[in-house]
DNA sequence: GCCTACAAAGCAAGCGCTTGGTTTGCAAAT
DNA sequence: ATTTGCAAACCAAGCGCTTGCTTTGTAGGC
């Protein structure tokens, strides 16, 4: 991750290797098990039709196998909403780690962080980002509560970054750009298409001349 | 609206004043009503336990009658959902123009649609804001294609403002801004708090300064 | 011979909505 | 001033269906 000697530093990290060594340490299922294809069915149907009108018997058709035998591989209906919304925050805190490792200096960290945040939102995971966000609040209090762990240490990758990038500012000002920043990229995957012109990239620097004012400054 | 001899131009426009006119001239549900108090209920439950696990028996008891006796202000529980989304557009939209109507100039005018956008989604109305965004998904088709009507006469307004503030820049320029302002404002609902110490105005105008450069041009 | 992975059938609860009948408010007729 | 008429608002009961989940049984690999 750090020999810059052999391969020259990417903007991006190799998002199919990370997934494949979380894989293999047994952090995230493996998707060719019938439990791994459950969850991508429900990733899909939870994102499309929302996790409250989807039912068990959609969820058994979507694989092939009867409604009952669903219980097999889980408890319950929000048991398997968790272990997406667990296996998601697991992947995507794992990808902006690594995004921001592929950097030395925080002003570029903080545009890979961007860059991370965009492709998860807009990129192969963003029907499970989707579904962590909108269906939130279906999962048990209980859930709630053991996830927020999870997405405090995703937060606390941002917030060291833009420190770093915004030494002069204080707390509560990096606080709010943290939010602003957020608002903007969380909602790209309301209007922003990867067919379109606008590569995920540029876009990336657009929302990170917003944070550095710097050089540029502003849009455009 | 035009009078500022008398008196001085606000900063917002009267609300109260508004949405009385809007009630006289049946524009929308008067919340006196039994239907008002209804669609008041049903904004209030939709919001906190999301559309599909709120019942009709919930929703009736909410107002002390029989759930029976809820299908003889709405045939269908789909039209509730859409009464509270409709009314919810109409207001904001309503609110909206009367915000750009305060002012001649456009940066003006720009920085009191984000202030009137921030007020919708952190002010007294933001449950059924909150409720029209997060519901979408669950009207029928025929209605989501009915309501997008209004939603586009709300972009129309923001889209020609940015145009008069940012001449200089290209159509799809602006409808980026747009859009990254349109999430950096939604997604305050998730951590802004009226009682903390950064008001609504001041919130307004730093985000304002992410869209004019000009005088400040940045954050902080 | 046991364990995994499913099928088949069905249960209890809860859902949106319908039905038939009762109460209430109010205006016109007496 | 009282009665009558009537529609709006609501109740009590429950129908038909779907839901998450349970139970029982079994085919196949190790």
């Amino acid at each position: 991750m750090e020999d810059h000697v052999l391969t020259p530093p990417a903007t991006t990290p190799d998002e199919d290797q990370l997934l494949a060594e979380m894989i293999r340490r047994g952090e995230v299922t493996d998707p060719a098990s019938a439990r791994g294809k459950l969850l991508r069915a429900a990733v899909e149907l939870f994102r499309r039709e929302g996790y409250e009108r989807t039912t068990v018997r959609d969820l058994a058709a979507a694989i092939g196998i009867q409604s009952g035998s669903i219980f097999h591989h889980f408890r319950s209906k929000p048991e398997i909403l968790h272990a997406v919304v667990e296996e998601c925050i697991r992947i995507t805190t794992a990808r902006l780690k690594a995004a921001a490792a592929l950097h030395e200096q925080p002003a570029d960290q903080l545009r890979a962080l961007i860059r991370s945040e965009l492709e998860a939102i807009n990129g192969r995971s963003a029907d499970a980002l989707s579904v962590t966000v909108f269906e939130w609040r279906c999962l048990p209090e209980a859930s709630q509560q053991e996830l927020l762990v999870w997405r405090r240490e995703y937060d606390a990758v941002w917030m060291d970054v833009l420190r770093r990038t915004r030494p002069e500012l204080p707390a509560d000002e990096i606080f709010v750009i943290r939010r602003l920043l957020m608002g903007a990229i969380s909602w790209t995957h309301t209007w922003y298409n990867r067919e379109g012109r606008l590569d995920l990239d540029e876009l990336a620097i657009r929302i990170w001349n917003l944070a550095v004012p710097g050089e540029t400054g502003t849009f455009s």
